[in-house]
DNA sequence: TCGCACATGTAACGCGTTACATGATTAC
DNA sequence: GTAATCATGTAACGCGTTACATGTGCGA
């Protein structure tokens, strides 16, 4: 029996954001951006057909929302069937996660490049981390006003502060990396 | 035109290993599994198919070695081809990098789901985190010794200490978490 | 003789990205 | 008027995991 045990996460993604307040497709693209983007992204060819099934398995629940501008857009709504299906994912302790990293597949064949080609990689590797970092600074600030007394903080805070170790982990070890290669190259 | 730009990684995987030395299929399998696993890793279904197509390609040759038992593995070489297409990946700029972590999805919609839940993930996570920390310093202490003089040897041994410092920093957050979660339960 | 490690593959199938496609409103 | 943002989808297609499949040699 062929029983693929690989499932995609995109739904409980999506309920996840639900328990935050009902949304659009569109706004919960725009939260995962602005909130979760540092750990987790969704593609619109996930989230569109994603929301039509959960619209299916009644996890959700749609209601048309007309702006006075007379724009349209999906407002989702997680149902109790909803709540149950993302607290399954949430009670289970398998969390699997995915070990490619191409950057340090590079650094690991950097024997095969020129020194200064490693240095460079590395000094975009410490760029895209400080973006990063000052991103996840930025979801800080608004959150900590923005969401005040909201059973989510401490969560998200936590969140917050793995990101900033990790990234500022990755830019001091780069920085570190940097000297040591600079040295390789006097050497020779 | 629907031009896919999503390219596998596989075959500079692959290529990458082959110039460390020659190497069968089960070879690459092993040394990826005691050397680069916590960054990367391959599937047998990957593997095999993507050996295959760069012997077409001519990017690798296929010797086939029997050992004095009889028993028999292709062992692959990489061509000068094959480093040519190293190369060009190499010296690439980008390098994409999946953000796709369970464990923080689900640390984020901590609040749908009891204190006690969060804190057992998080210690699975830790547990997690010092496996991968102590097999990391294996592969440190074994290639220290039977690298000595190689080229690879610095590029190693700047991969592993990322690995280190990424794993120690997860460690000490994941430490100073279940803290702030303990005090959030007594709060209650 | 029995199980484990060695050794090499194939098939199914869902996943996920990218590009394609369309249209409305708002701000400059 | 025109660009950006809002807003929602679909289609193609390759990727990658898991399971299936098979066989050898060696050590306990």
């Amino acid at each position: 029996m062929r029983n693929s045990k690989k499932t995609s996460k995109t739904k409980f993604a999506i309920l996840g954001m639900l328990t935050i307040e009902p949304m659009s497709g569109y706004q919960i693209k725009q939260t995962m951006l602005t909130s979760t983007s540092y750990f987790w992204a969704e593609s619109d060819g996930q989230l569109y057909p994603y929301l039509s099934k959960l619209l299916e398995e009644n996890a959700v629940t749609c209601e048309i929302e007309t702006s006075e501008g007379g724009r349209q857009r999906k407002i989702y709504h997680i149902t109790e069937r909803g709540k149950e299906v993302l607290q399954d994912w949430l009670l289970e302790d398998e969390n699997k996660f995915h070990i490619r990293n191409e950057f340090m597949l590079k650094l690991f064949f950097g024997a095969n490049r020129p020194v200064a080609a490693n240095i460079a990689q590395i000094e975009e590797m410490i760029r895209k981390a400080r973006r990063y970092a000052s991103l996840i600074e930025g979801i800080s600030k608004r959150i900590a006003k923005e969401e005040a007394g909201s059973p989510h903080l401490p969560y998200w805070l936590l969140t917050i502060e793995q990101g900033k170790v990790v990234e500022e982990a990755k830019i001091k070890w780069g920085e570190e990396a940097i000297k040591t290669l600079k040295q390789l190259e006097k050497g020779k």
